[in-house]
DNA sequence: GACAAACTTTGTTTCAGCGCAAACTCGGAA
DNA sequence: TTCCGAGTTTGCGCTGAAACAAAGTTTGTC
């Protein structure tokens, strides 16, 4: 499971690196540089965890590259994906709203980079660091916005108009532009999708078929290029 | 829509009132005087608004006593309920998650009693106060933890269980003890329920009606009464 | 270049729960 | 006491999407 390559590979890390992030925006050279070298650096493959639901909370990481699913597993063994966290946000901050274990488990989506920080500097980076505090809020504040629309999207729409959305909202988040239209970021099967969905891969993969035929979407394995995302738009208010 | 009854009804509010509630229990009578002669107060009648969606979060609150469901709605008019706030809990600290407007609708189940501090004031109790943010954040914390619940329940469970799953949170959260059993403490209809777990109140009124025939509930007109616990936690699990 | 593993597609069957419709009951207002 | 509206119950038909099943395709590995 684990990762065969050591921590601290990266021999120093450099400022830039957390500079332009929001947590860490408004500090000077010198305060990112403490920050940095209390920091350990490593690298994930794809589809490992770096954390685990309920395991005890003691380090809090910033994802410099790559994308983390937050996942959660029910007693019947089935996955649920709740966020999708692209690099430059922290994660494992379960310390900030009074947790002592992780309340879900972080998977790599792809190959990434994370520094980490032990717990115990929570509490003296967000009263030393001006900023740091407020915007890690903000940041759980988004999240919980997102997962509310989760909720009222699970609540009131049809199987098509959440793949739909979940199709808008991650080329929103990572998507990048290519010839045909804007691609996903990252690996995703069908099985994630549906996994984001609350569907089967079946399910996904009928529609995928059918929009592809369409022609708002074009997709290989594990690859998805939304072509339409206008016609994507209309779906996912329910219009055919 | 609005209450009949002025603010700062009650002419002087005793310090009883919120020195055993989380956020303010580390306080001394002083801070508590200080706190609650900054404190508007108000009664509002069962089923008004409390704020809306999306208005600018001026204000943050502190149930006192009664019930407030936390809900969104749908660009197509349908309700869904993310949240029941029972008495002695903060809502409408939007401020604490860097948002200024309120992120969901908050609407009294029963008649309540609330207070309310300006917006402007969060920042200095939370600096001033000793153990008010991280209590703040705790209750976040513990909202985000009952979301992420709804979202796997949304995504993997049957009507069954999800109405089973609502039923035993609210007699948890909110439950009274009389003779028959545990009753849900304030008056909620099958279209409230189906509205907490994403169903029709037709489905829900059918399961009610079969539970009751059971006898794991009885059930009146907005009122309900968990007569086996024990059968609903079954239930809740997938077994019939 | 063959094999296995992972991922995807497609067909068929089944049923939980929604939509629609109608009737019933309770509790308060007048 | 009657009336009315809000809340509830129940029946029935329909359908979206899950479950089951099986075959096809891509990619990496030896």
């Amino acid at each position: 499971m684990n990762d065969d390559i050591p921590a601290k590979t990266l021999p120093r890390l450099d400022e830039s690196l957390l500079s332009h992030l929001p947590p860490f925006s408004r500090l000077d050279r010198r305060q990112i540089r403490a920050i940095l070298d209390q920091a350990t650096s490593r690298r994930y493959a794809a589809g490992v965890a770096i954390f685990d639901e309920g395991a005890p909370a003691e380090r809090f990481y910033m994802l410099l590259d790559g994308y983390v699913r937050v996942v959660r597993i029910t007693s019947a063994g089935e996955q649920v994906t709740s966020l999708h966290i692209p690099a430059g946000q922290l994660l494992g901050i379960a310390r900030a709203l009074g947790r002592d274990t992780y309340p879900a488990t972080a998977v790599t989506a792809t190959e990434s980079i994370a520094l980490s920080w032990s717990m115990q500097l929570w509490s003296s980076f967000t009263a030393q660091y001006d900023g740091f505090a407020t915007e890690s809020y903000k940041t759980i504040g988004d999240r919980l916005g997102e997962m509310n629309t989760r909720i009222v999207e699970l609540a009131t729409q049809q199987v098509e108009q959440r793949v739909a959305n979940a199709l808008l909202r991650l080329i929103n988040q990572t998507g990048r532009k290519v010839s045909k239209g804007i691609e996903i970021d990252f690996p995703i099967t069908r099985q994630d999708l549906s996994e984001l969905t609350a569907t089967t891969l079946h399910t996904v993969s009928r529609l995928l078929s059918a929009w592809e035929k369409r022609g708002l979407v074009i997709s290989k394995r594990k690859r998805i290029i939304v072509s339409d995302p206008h016609a994507l738009v209309l779906l996912s208010e329910g219009q055919h």
